[in-house]
DNA sequence: GCCAACGTTGGC
DNA sequence: GCCAACGTTGGC
């Protein structure tokens, strides 16, 4: 069973939204590297949920993959934000997974903290200019983040 | 196929 | 709001 990171902007779509939402599409990846990765997640993937543009910014919870990836729907809504005029759906070009609200953390990680982990060396959030929204996450990685959520 | 210009992300 | 670091676009 695989672990991903996801970001999202609590402004935009929150851990409080998914935990009211129970289950929601991933819409609205354009990045074609953070698409495949979304093609790539399992029915059952642990997802941990951070987010970006916070205060502070950092992994608030843990959710998990409900659903395949299909063909994201926002892309073809002319009043989306996410409309893409050169998708169609005999050719989609962007794809999400449905993810399912698992929990929040009892303290939300701060980016800084995951800095400072020595054992999160190499997580490719933490590398310099990475703007992905969607990264896989080892599984030392992963359990190293969720021992950090529950204190020492 | 190169690369300048432009757009986006996201920490600070 | 600034801006560094990337990604994408489009002229050539």
């Amino acid at each position: 069973m695989a672990c991903w990171l996801v970001k999202t902007e609590p402004d935009a779509y929150s851990i409080d939204d998914l935990e009211r939402d129970g289950t929601t599409d991933w819409t609205g990846v354009r990045n074609y590297q953070a698409r495949n990765f979304l093609r790539q997640m399992q029915v059952g993937d642990k997802v941990l949920l951070y987010h970006s543009n916070a205060e502070p910014s950092g992994v608030v919870g843990m959710g998990s993959v409900a659903q395949l990836a299909g063909p994201d729907r926002t892309q073809f809504d002319p009043r989306s934000e996410f409309f893409d005029a050169k998708a169609s759906r005999e050719a989609p070009r962007w794809f999400c997974p449905k993810i399912r609200f698992v929990r929040r953390f009892r303290r939300t990680v701060p980016l800084e903290a995951l800095r400072a982990a020595s054992a999160l060396q190499g997580l490719l959030l933490l590398q310099r200019g990475s703007r992905l929204s969607v990264i896989p996450v080892s599984d030392a990685h992963c359990k190293a983040i969720v021992s950090m959520s529950a204190g020492k």
